[in-house]
DNA sequence: GATGAATGAGCTTTCATTCAT
DNA sequence: GATGAATGAAAGCTCATTCAT
């Protein structure tokens, strides 16, 4: 994570996510993330405007980090299936391999403290797009349902895996290998055409 | 919402909503929740032992709230079907009604600002227990599959909504009656044994 | 001097005036402020809205109280040689008496901390438009010379008069009671059409 | 002005000098003086000791540069009224002519940050002593009144000009030759034993 | 000699909380 | 019970100065 960054922004922006899951936004005061990244204060504000600017790109770089996890393997003449359940497998990895990450985006998506424009930046580069590409696809081949517009199939199968890792790190439940199959295997039936085996 | 409360906690608690949703937990201080809401300072704390208490209390109070809403008129002995697709419609509702205690609840479920306990108390009195009972029971009746335990069932089903809840506050789609009835057939067709007609 | 402040307000502008004074405004910080005057920070703060805020209302109110020291006694129907003459006299005895209160408008009366709106206010407010006017009524009565603009002379005169006092307070020279007569006589001589016997 | 400096020395002394009159030395730091005079910090620091240091520079600087040009062609053995008329409409116009010099002396000459030390110097180097010594003469040859102190005298005189270019600078009235005639005319006879013809 | 990243003390200001009225 | 002035610790941020390159 945060590889495109330099040294000094890289430890302040891990130091800034490892504070902010671990003790709340406003409990993350710049000297607490200075003395922690080993960084100091005046050199913080050398490379970032504000306190505000370091949460906003920690939003931007984590959704970018994600989008790319997310997104490998994609691009591909694969059959729409294999590329669907690649590409939420990974989101279920990613989400599960830096917890913190998940839990950020997740509980800052809607704070009015990252600006709309990195929102809308992170959106526009993230997976959301080509994955409601490839579910109209899916439709056009009258593989998925025609009743429900893709953008809100996308919505829904990831709210269905966002909940169940929520669950899984909160202690609820445990995931395995095969219970992401049957996860992914769920989101296909909710929305296919004709139930195929499993 | 907050009628279980007097008149000078409901006006807090409301207030604080709103400021929060509007402007971050960090921005919303004592004196200006004091000022919006009427209430001086001084009365504030003679209801409330602290801000982090008016904050825990809001969660509290929304979660009840959400939670009566999501099982008024569950516990019948009507099909599994009806009553399923009951609550997860009033849950569409009140979500869509109380936007901004649906907010709150998505940004600080994971927040460490809330208590343990308040979430634990919360989780025990809410919605999610009785439907995982449900679930239970459609597994039993061998109406759902028996593949996957009840809860992440739940869990997943409740994110999908979710999901698309926060797509039609975002303004990216449009929540009618008919797309409600649509996405909870999608939630009961990822899970069904038999595919059903629609 | 700041009588018609109430007591915190009067601490702080009256330790602050002292405090520019002896050492700069930068060094006046407004921790320092509240050590000497004794008030707190948080309660500078809800009187005054800012730093900036407290060395405006200083300039003012300084400016106010000489103002009103200096046109003491000034409308009356005596002499216009009787009315000037008391005027001057009572600027060159409240800057002497006051003198961080004249240091401080001689220092920062250009300067651009103080809002222009500020120095128009206090320059309408102050003696320079009633002596402005007598001046005009000197040389409509043919006592003072009409080549020159009355503002400029009570500018020149204005100008004597605090670089003599600046004089006095850097003991490079004394003022007693006789020089402040001299003065006003130099004063009066510079523009005066007939010299007259001292 | 600052013709003795080196080329950096000159370029750090007028940046700060343009920045203290635009923003008040509290505004203006060290960074912005690098930034806008295009030397780096680390060379500032090379050339002078403190920030301290360059304004008490800038301030010996600037007496010095007026100084010379006020007592340009002061030492003749021309009558006593052609030097002084010489020496006060120099300082005019060095005045109006570089007016940030001047404010920036009339701003700074009672501040604490200029060390006594820099102002005795730049006192002594001043032409002062040398009107001062002028005005002796006069009075000596009878020419002017016996009654005040010549030094006295120079600071009335050197304040009516300044006070007359501060309202020049601010705007409220125009400086012309004649007016610079009629001012220094007015200075005559404020102190002149015999009224003269003009 | 020149650079500018790095430092951390210290700045202005805010804010949760108290308590005399 | 209600008020809001008072508190002072702590926040975000700046800046004179240093020093490795």
């Amino acid at each position: 994570m945060f590889v495109s960054y330099n040294k000094v922004q890289r430890a302040v922006l891990e130091t800034t996510l490892h504070l902010i899951i671990e003790k709340e936004l406003q409990a993350t005061s710049m000297s607490l993330i200075a003395k922690k990244s080993g960084v100091s204060t005046g050199s913080i504000y050398h490379y970032f405007d504000s306190k505000e600017a370091i949460i906003n790109e920690l939003y931007r770089g984590i959704v970018k980090f994600n989008g790319e996890q997310v997104l490998d393997g994609f691009f591909t003449d694969e059959p729409i299936r294999i590329r669907l359940e690649r590409a939420w497998e990974k989101l279920i990895r990613v989400s599960l391999e830096y917890p913190q990450g998940f839990q950020f985006i997740e509980q800052y998506s809607f704070s009015p403290y990252i600006r709309a424009e990195i929102k809308q930046m992170s959106y526009d580069a993230g997976w959301c797009g080509p994955l409601d590409k490839l579910y109209q696809e899916a439709i056009d081949a009258k593989v998925f349902k025609d009743h429900l517009d893709p953008h809100v199939m996308v919505q829904m199968h990831y709210g269905s895996l966002v909940y169940v890792v929520k669950g899984a790190l909160n202690g609820q439940l445990e995931i395995n290998d095969e219970l992401i199959r049957q996860l992914i295997q769920s989101c296909w039936d909710s929305v296919a055409l004709n139930k195929e085996a499993t």
